[in-house]
DNA sequence: TATTTTTTGATGTACGTAAATCAAAAAGTG
DNA sequence: CACTTTTTGATTTACGTACATCAAAAAATA
């Protein structure tokens, strides 16, 4: 069986208290004592049963995730996979609240990380809007003694201790790589559709793009961006308006969550002629971008799993609020690739929960 | 704070005893009862603290892990991932015990398995083999009522409770969707070359492969299939003779694990001239595979993370041991996509051990 | 050496649940 | 009704750790 504190008490020749002492980093141990109980411990491999530790402690975790009110999809699936997250969590003594606040409003953000800071939770995730009072929001926090993560869009030099998120920058290039390599050296122009260029991630997609267009296809000029806002109605405007003006137009780059207007240009667009010939990466596995990838109207689809984002910041959140270290390796966001070869079956109920009886 | 079971038992108006009973599934309890419990339960929102429940239950899970001896990278890969899966699950009463065999032999994995049934864990896992006594085997472990999944490889209709892997299938069509695009419509026959026929993750992958080429680019011939056993040298020649005997050849598919002696072909094969004219899709990133990504000698990697399936494996098995239900959407295996765009950064330590203090 | 200070031991309670025992009550049977 | 069987209650111990208290021993200081 596992070694416990007993067996540590026994080889190191010292009383339970004294382990206790050492193992909680309690003062009055001696430093030759502490040395025989640390030897103990490593001759005998222990490891704390943190099943025992959690119900001895009767530690709890009270989070607080701030995301701003689904108007699209992804936001949408966001908030969900936060609840459910929290109702799983549960079980492991973690309680999550979720705080919608209007999107893109800076003044709204800031305003409820105050309250939430008075609440002093043990953590806080927040998807975060690239401005000064933000930043000054989180180190707040941090002043606060709470850890921080940011969650799906980051804010540089704030002090937070994590981004839980994908490389943007990255998920750009892999888009731009693809786009290069599907657009297999014919002669065109390629058309961006995003939300807007104030938002960071739409920024650093649209860079990265830019970067790998220049290096695989360089004789493939990309239009100037459209900015859509994340409307459906106003996409659909932009995308046409554009596809129609340039006919030369051989590929469509949908970096924001603007993809149920675009995908309605885009049926415009096929009935009216030269159908297959149009190259469309996007991002963000939707129903809707789904559906389109299936009747081969996208070619690609980039998706960052809102699910994995969600765990990986409580997991974050846990560790730094035992002041644990964090595996890096572990939490690193990745950029999954859909084709409609690989497209994950389709599931009626996304989250299922289970009942722990 | 969280309703316990003496919660439970005031609001039912019965005795801790009688909650306990209907907790855990113990007779002697009237069916009217029974359901009074049940209704405090569900008023009050209770679930166990699991924590205290393995505390009490001192129940542990040994489970075993089959694999083949790693002659090869994603091999090697899987068993350090499985070890250190053992030492991190060590702190959730998990025992995981290594057995490994030697590859592609029936017997010695039949043998194995019997050995290891004789042990009565409560879960193992193992890289199957697609034959009959494997499935006999399989079953006679289920008959003596130990949850088994397969990893990595499946051995379907054996009656085990999960496969912890990528749909190979799926895998094969998304190379031949990523090699038709990035060929573009451009003339010249594709090379496949695989360990062996005779595995079936192999096998599943080149139909795929050979489905989507046929619907995406038909006019691109596939050549007859390279059998290199996932053998360094033997792949290297197979494939360096091929280049050198169909001079049309402007696509490779490496689908089994001879990546090595592909990528030596491959350079000797730039040398001498015709270079970028190639467009190389291979399976599992490796040091090596991921070099030659980089160095855009391969255009694109699918892999299979086994961490993933690993972890997938012990969760699958745990739950099956407690008679719970297994989250379907969670436990599914994703093929991931590496163009040298998206390659995750390269850790020295892949895996960093956390000290629990 | 006497005294103070530091270190260590011994012991008990708590956390929430499991599991067992024995007694008591209720229900069912003839 | 007396009797048996079933159901329920009351109580205790255990799991491995945290944490607190008080006494005892050892070390440091005067």
């Amino acid at each position: 069986m596992r070694p416990t504190v007993h067996d540590i008490a026994a080889t190191a020749g010292v009383s339970l208290a004294t382990v206790d002492r050492v193992l909680n980093g309690r003062p009055g141990v001696r430093t030759v004592t502490r040395q025989k109980v640390e030897e103990a411990i490593g001759a005998l491999g222990f490891t704390r049963d943190m099943a025992a530790v959690n119900l001895a402690k009767g530690r709890v975790y009270p989070f607080v995730f701030i995301v701003p009110q689904g108007n699209n999809s992804f936001m949408t699936k966001l908030s969900s996979e936060i609840r459910d997250a929290a109702t799983r969590m549960r079980v492991e003594r973690t309680s999550i609240r979720l705080v919608e606040v209007p999107p893109f409003d800076v003044d709204a953000l800031v305003a409820a990380m105050k309250r939430v800071r008075d609440d002093k939770p043990a953590g806080v995730a927040l998807v975060a809007i690239d401005a000064s009072p933000v930043r000054a929001g989180i180190a707040d926090m941090k002043a606060a003694g709470i850890p921080m993560v940011t969650l799906v869009s980051d804010v540089p030099g704030a002090g937070h201790d994590h981004y839980a998120g994908i490389d943007n920058l990255a998920a750009g290039r892999t888009a731009g790589s693809l786009m290069g390599r599907f657009l297999g050296g014919r002669e065109g122009s390629v058309l961006v559709l995003a939300g807007s260029m104030l938002v960071r991630d739409h920024a650093e997609r649209l860079q990265g793009f830019a970067q790998s267009m220049a290096r695989i296809s360089p004789t493939n000029p990309i239009l100037p961006v459209l900015e859509g806002q994340d409307d459906p109605e106003r996409s659909e405007k932009l995308v046409r308006e554009a596809l129609g003006k340039f006919q030369d137009c051989i590929g469509l780059y949908s970096l924001g969550a603007g993809n149920r207007g675009m995908i309605r240009a885009l049926e415009h667009h096929a009935t009216e002629k030269r159908a297959g010939a149009l190259r469309v990466i996007a991002h963000e596995l939707t129903p809707h971008s789904r559906a389109a990838l299936a009747a081969g109207m996208i070619d690609a689809i980039l998706n960052q799993d809102a699910g994995h984002e969600v765990r990986s910041a409580i997991r974050v959140l846990k560790a730094k609020a035992d002041g644990q270290s964090v595996i890096t390796a572990q939490e690193r966001i990745r950029i999954d690739i859909f084709l409609n070869d690989n497209l994950p079956p389709e599931m009626e109920e996304e989250n299922i929960h289970v009942s722990w009886s």
